[in-house]
DNA sequence: GTTCCGCATGAATCGATAG
DNA sequence: ACTATCGATTCATGCGGAA
């Protein structure tokens, strides 16, 4: 199994991946006007204009049957949402990607704030993108607990257990899930409810662990290649890694790109030569 | 008060309502390829055409700081989410609205369903559109319990109440809410954790009552108008109604048309004289 | 009166079959 | 090939009847 960490701009460093090789690409661009010591900060207007040769490469890279998970959402400008995620979908799907589905990211604990006219900005999108119509989905692996586990299982939890859990129905994981068999599990839907991990260690990723793990085992098997081309401080490389994905991250801004490698050497989860799992690392 | 039930085509009943006079329009017209009988079965390529000149008459009735909003969800079509959403909102903005923010419908209960490439779809948009960047917001009015409320407030509630009302949180209403003191509450999201109401007694209706009574809450004031030129089953005139807001209400279909009717004067709520609250029905 | 169990019912989507 | 119809799939919810 490999790991590969790319040091760079990914509008670069893409293309020195060869075509049809990747089964999933997850990633969190930086936003319009975020970032702006790295990529430049893109404005709302120029968005789909700078990202469009980019999903060109992804699409390059990405096998026929592969999936590309974008997360992404719209900045609000001048007291209204911006629509370059919307320009983007269709920019997208002119440039030939099927615009699958969207899941929604419900995001428990929200940036905090007041404002006059709006609440708290509480949801992201996930975009799915293909190839093609058909496309690798292991749906079995990311099953969750029934619905009606109220009435009958958790009789004999503790108080705050029960409903700590029944937020996470839907799409998201509890703690309990191996106690269920399989005939007492359901698939989830399209909406996923996960917590941002806010004061973690002393990173605060883009996302949660859960959430890379949810795509990565949704559309991806053991051995299979997956790809983060804005990769950060490296969560949904680290999550492949242990989940026995081969992993490609990259990453142009150095402080990100150290905390990623030093993340990823020190990881006590793979058993392989650190040699041998990581040689590819280019910086 | 009053309450005025229309009978026929939006596109022409519209036409009767003087400009400027209407604090909140809220709806959820028909989405593509349904109430075929009804509206025709607007196909999705079709979708924005039909509806453009609809949202015209809107912007001409709402009030310059009153707000529309739209509830809609884009369909599967060859296996990929169809973009007339997207168009409509890009249209809309053409048209002079604000896109002023997305609200997120969580519905706990989706139609169930298993199919190779996706799950099932468990969330709707609730587009939020104005005139102007300025409106009328009242937030105070939806604030909801605080997190740890569940510690604390719901020791003495049923087994079975403590679960369906956690559903709740985010936004909504539990069924308490009045019991709580202003220190206790917090203002919500933009999400909303919602079920639709399917078994109810002889009527479904398109959403529960507690969906328009937030935006009712949220937008408006005692004696403001709320107009629903898709009435339908008349959900939303009925909350709005028995919140002490005059209510437009358009539908097209005699079914729908006659049970709202029979819901609304038979509703035991109002106070007023029948003849006095009711005497802008027209049929 | 409670609690529990069974049943009908959805703004759905896919794939196969038929015209 | 392209459209129209139909069956199979599946689960949260509320209601009614039973223990």
């Amino acid at each position: 199994m490999k790991t590969q960490l790319l040091f760079g701009d990914c509008r670069e460093k893409l293309k020195e991946l060869p075509d049809n090789s990747i089964d999933l690409i997850i990633t969190s661009p930086p936003y319009a006007d975020n970032r702006s010591n790295s990529y430049g900060g893109i404005s709302p207007d120029d968005y789909v204009e700078w990202f469009m040769p980019i999903a060109s490469e992804l699409k390059r890279v990405l096998k026929q049957d592969g999936t590309f998970i974008l997360n992404i959402k719209e900045k609000v400008v001048h007291g209204e949402r911006h629509t370059y995620v919307l320009d983007l979908i269709l920019a997208m799907r002119k440039q030939g990607w099927f615009w699958t589905e969207e899941f929604m990211w419900h995001k428990k604990n929200s940036y905090p704030g007041k404002w006059p006219n709006r609440f708290r900005d509480s949801w992201e999108r996930l975009l799915q993108f293909n190839k093609n119509r058909r496309f690798n989905m292991y749906q079995e692996s990311v099953m969750v607990p029934m619905g009606d586990w109220a009435k009958s299982r958790l009789k004999n939890l503790s108080e705050t257990d029960k409903i700590r859990d029944n937020s996470k129905v839907g799409s998201g994981f509890g703690k309990r899930i191996a106690n269920w068999t399989e005939r007492e599990m359901a698939y989830p839907t399209n909406v996923l409810h996960m917590a941002t991990e806010c004061g973690n260690k002393n990173h605060s990723a883009a996302f949660p662990e859960s959430l890379p793990e949810w795509f990565i085992k949704l559309f991806t098997q053991i051995n299979d290649w997956v790809l983060d081309p804005f990769m950060g401080s490296g969560t949904a490389i680290m999550v492949a890694n242990r989940l026995g994905r081969n992993a490609i991250g990259i990453e142009i801004k150095t402080e990100y790109f150290e905390r990623a490698k030093d993340i990823l050497i020190d990881a006590p989860l793979r058993l392989l030569d650190k040699k041998e799992s990581y040689d590819a690392i280019t910086s």
